[in-house]
DNA sequence: CTTTTTGCAAATCTTTTGCACTCTA
DNA sequence: TAGAGTGCAAAAGATTTGCAAAAAG
């Protein structure tokens, strides 16, 4: 299973494009009705596709909403968490060592080999207190 | 709004006592062939409202699958979270009063106000390595 | 040209709802 | 009894898929 090699096209491009101008996570139905409003013309299968695609290569983040929509965000490389505002949404990205290092500990002490975890914290951002 | 107090019915019991014996997150689905395999008989839309009613209580916990589909298990009621092996789904309580306070930590830094975190460790239990 | 991509509509699948009927307190 | 709770089947909604046409390399 070599990893294929996504072609560029417009569609493509415009689902990147929509991506690295927003900086909340939005469902694909969000990122399909931007593109639209915009004048873009991609199917909504057609942005589901993309963005799983782009997910699968790492390229975007994924997340799960409380109703179990799923959720994409253009994201800097490097591991780190998540921030949510639960008002507006604005997600910062935070990073976390220590985070790291506790996780780690704990898995070894129950004698789980790791491969991965999730941290998600929720509040009220500053402006919308 | 008042928090309504759950009548006890046959079809309750029966969801409650499912989850006691079950050790791994699992889906509305799953846990209602279970029941019908054991000769309850429960509606499936039942097991749904069910589940999310003790949901809301706080009885047992949720999680979302990658799928987005929504993931029940009992759970005992202080705050903690989990190690999930991702072979046999076994998960085990962790409590992290360090993380807590990394948590809160961060979120100040950042002008949020917490209003709660999710925190997921994934892995391979011992007995799947 | 050959292989990917698209678009659309139809098909899935989980979860929710409307409603008449059945229980619990 | 009154108000909850239930079962069923229909309705929603998000996502996926089949397929023929269109685009990329």
């Amino acid at each position: 299973m070599v990893a294929e090699q996504l072609k560029s096209t417009r569609q493509r491009k415009a689902v990147s494009n929509i991506l690295a101008t927003i900086t909340k996570f939005s469902s694909a139905q969000e990122v399909h009705k931007l593109l639209i409003s915009r004048g873009e013309k991609v199917g909504l299968a057609t942005v589901y596709r993309t963005l799983q695609a782009l997910a699968e290569t790492g390229a975007i983040d994924v997340l799960r909403n409380d109703d179990g929509e799923a959720l994409y965000r253009a994201c800097s490389t490097d591991h780190h968490h998540h921030l949510v505002c639960t008002k507006c949404n604005k997600t910062t990205e935070i990073s976390a060592p220590e985070v790291e290092i506790w996780t780690e500990k704990i898995a070894r002490e129950q004698g789980y080999l790791i491969s991965g975890h999730t941290i998600e914290v929720f509040g009220t951002c500053a402006n919308c207190r």
